[in-house]
RNA sequence: GGCCAGUUGGUGAAGUGGCUUAACACACUGCCCUUUCACGGCAGCAUUCACGAGUUCGAAUCUCGUACUGGUCACCA
């Protein structure tokens, strides 16, 4: 018995090098290559690990964002790896796409990728493409152990096993007495190597469907599945892993403690439990987050889409010019609803303080609301400086509204004038939710924009001609003085009213509405439209006197006199 | 079809057996304030937590079943 058991042993030794002639180290090398890590206890190490298929996802962004935050939030550590193991999906300039994203969005790394040819840290390569040798041996080590085996089947042959699985209503899949691979024996293995036939690795599953396996996922709670019976590949036939080894093998040697991930992989989580203990390792602690959802166009819930839905592309962000403060206030909510309450209580600070908790995270996925993202944008737009904000404008427009842009360069201390109109204050005005719609609220207020635009004016109430021009001529020639205060300034408006037949104070007005021509509001409405085109404005004392007496006059001049 | 998850208002959600005649925020509606708009204030907006049954003195909260939605079952991740 003992004889036999050594021969079975020294063929798949015989067969693994067979099968990896390539490999030089055994998996000890790369244990000690990559150690534990030196950490104070509760130090979670989590990563980011997309793949180069251009830019990154609404969905993702949240990830990585939670996957930067916990290792901020216990000093730990975050990493940036680069999942290309399928050609097929990498796109060219893929891994700069994902680098430009998360440096927009101020999502930095502690470790990992930093440029297509660059990364930094002790644990890499960070690329998994970069990792080809590890993971054979690896591989190797499991054929060893008699954990996994040669498969020579063809596509065809796949297809036909699953083709009767389902005439049968068996369950689909290579796995025990369908999986003809996984029965011949070694000196056959061998011999067809050595005539040159093309195979890829799969795993030995040792698994029982009737079996349970237990995941305590970080947001889910406990569930329960069947213990994975597949015989997955590990190795494709073009020498490259396949994910749920190439998980396993790069969480456990970058010693990762926590793996975040969208829940669409919670069925495949057994497989990947079961490769950490038939190598002996501890598992990371798993937290799989509900998808980021949409209403699509046939009414129905959908993910999120790369493809068909502009918001989930974190470009659609820069272009509107929505302050990615904004956009991860917007994901701080979305990953921990209670957020929004602690950051009412402490306005002071900010998501940085803010502590996440896995438990209490949305199960479900939730619906993107662009509509809330707008209204925190607004808020938080509104709580700048306008020095910060003359800043932030400055860039957007360079990229994307190059005349604005020099207008703003031409004269900065304007421009800060007209941002800070009714700014800085207690309670600030809030109507710009991104910074494509302060040209399209405040235009006039630049002379190089407002000789320029095509205008239109609405006077709303008062429509009769020359009773326009009258109001704004009484008001220009008798009543109008740049240096008067606020006070002055209204009382003057009130003066005006009354000389021309109109309440000025709501109350009489509303009294008596037979007894006037109409109120001061429609006197006010004249003069903004007149000096603006606008019916809807901010304070028009404030922009009488930003706009100053020239520019006003100028304006009067050409289109009443 | 197998396996898994989810299901509280238009939206995001709080809620873990009695304090819930279901917070809060967004949106919406009305009123007030007001030189317009925005801001701000007030009020309204789920007689009810997918449905059914059970456990319990008592359930949105526990159990079971049903329905629906989503995921997954690749040499993709």
């Amino acid at each position: 018995m003992n004889i036999i058991k050594l021969v079975i042993f020294m063929t798949n030794k015989e067969l693994a090098d067979i099968m990896f002639p390539n490999v030089k180290h055994d998996i000890e090398y790369y244990e000690n290559l990559y150690p534990e890590r030196n950490l104070k206890e509760g130090a979670v190490v989590s990563r980011f690990a997309p793949s180069p298929t251009g830019f990154v996802h609404m969905g993702s962004l949240l990830a990585a964002f939670i996957e930067r935050k916990v290792p901020k939030q216990t000093g730990g550590v975050f990493f940036l790896r680069i999942e290309d193991t399928d050609g097929k999906r990498t796109v060219e300039n893929g891994i700069g796409g994902i680098i430009a994203d998360l440096k927009a969005f101020h999502i930095d790394i502690d470790e990992g990728v930093i440029s297509e040819t660059e990364s930094k840290g002790e644990y890499g390569p960070y690329i998994q493409s970069e990792r080809k040798e590890i993971y054979e041996t690896y591989a190797k080590y499991l054929v060893e152990q008699g954990l996994a085996y040669p498969c020579f089947c063809t596509p065809e042959e796949i297809e036909e096993i699953r083709s009767v699985q389902e005439k049968k209503k068996d369950r689909i899949g290579y796995y025990g007495r369908w999986a003809k691979c996984k029965y011949l024996s070694n000196e056959e293995r061998i011999e067809r190597i050595k005539n040159g036939e093309k195979f890829i690795v799969r795993l030995n599953s040792p698994g029982n469907f009737d079996n349970k396996v237990v995941l305590n996922d970080l947001v889910r709670g406990r569930i329960e599945m069947p213990e994975n019976d597949m015989d997955i590949v590990l190795i494709k036939s073009d020498g490259l892993p396949l994910y749920h080894f190439a998980h396993v093998i790069d969480d456990h040697l970058m010693r990762t403690t926590h793996v975040l991930r969208g829940e669409e992989w919670i069925p495949s989580t057994p497989c990947h439990l079961q490769l950490f203990k038939i190598f002996g390792w501890k598992a990371p602690k798993y937290a799989h987050l509900g998808l980021v959802m949409k209403i699509g166009e046939d009414g129905a819930r959908r993910k999120l889409s790369k493809r068909k839905d502009p918001e989930a592309a974190v470009s659609f962000y820069h272009e509107k010019g929505i302050p990615v403060e904004a956009v991860k206030y917007y994901l701080m909510t979305i990953a921990n609803s209670n957020f929004e309450a602690w950051w009412d209580q402490n306005k002071d600070k900010t998501y940085d303080d803010f502590t996440f908790d896995f438990k209490k995270m949305s199960l479900s996925g939730s619906l993107f609301d662009l509509e809330k993202l707008l209204n925190i944008s607004k808020n938080y737009i509104s709580t700048m400086k306008a020095e910060e904000l003359y800043d932030e404008l400055v860039t957007y427009t360079e990229e994307f509204d190059s005349e604005f842009h020099q207008i703003l360069k031409n004269d900065k201390d304007y421009a800060l004038k007209v941002l800070n109109i009714e700014r800085e204050k207690k309670k600030p005005r809030k109507d710009y939710a991104m910074y494509s719609d302060i040209r399209k609220y405040s235009w006039y207020m630049f002379d190089e924009l407002f000789e320029k635009e095509e205008k239109t004016y609405d006077f709303q109430n008062i429509n009769d001609k020359d009773e326009i021009k009258n109001i704004v001529n009484e008001y220009f020639t008798n009543y109008y003085d740049e240096n008067d205060d606020h006070e002055t300034w209204f009382n003057k408006m009130k003066e005006l009213a009354k000389k021309l037949g109109y309440a000025d104070n709501m109350k009489d007005y509303k009294e008596n509405p037979d007894n006037y021509k109409g109120n001061i509001t429609d006197i006010a409405t004249v003069i903004r439209v007149a000096i603006t085109t606008q019916a809807q404005t901010p304070d028009l004392y404030e922009i009488l006197q930003v706009l100053g007496k020239d520019s006003i006059l100028k304006r009067i001049e050409k289109e009443y006199y």
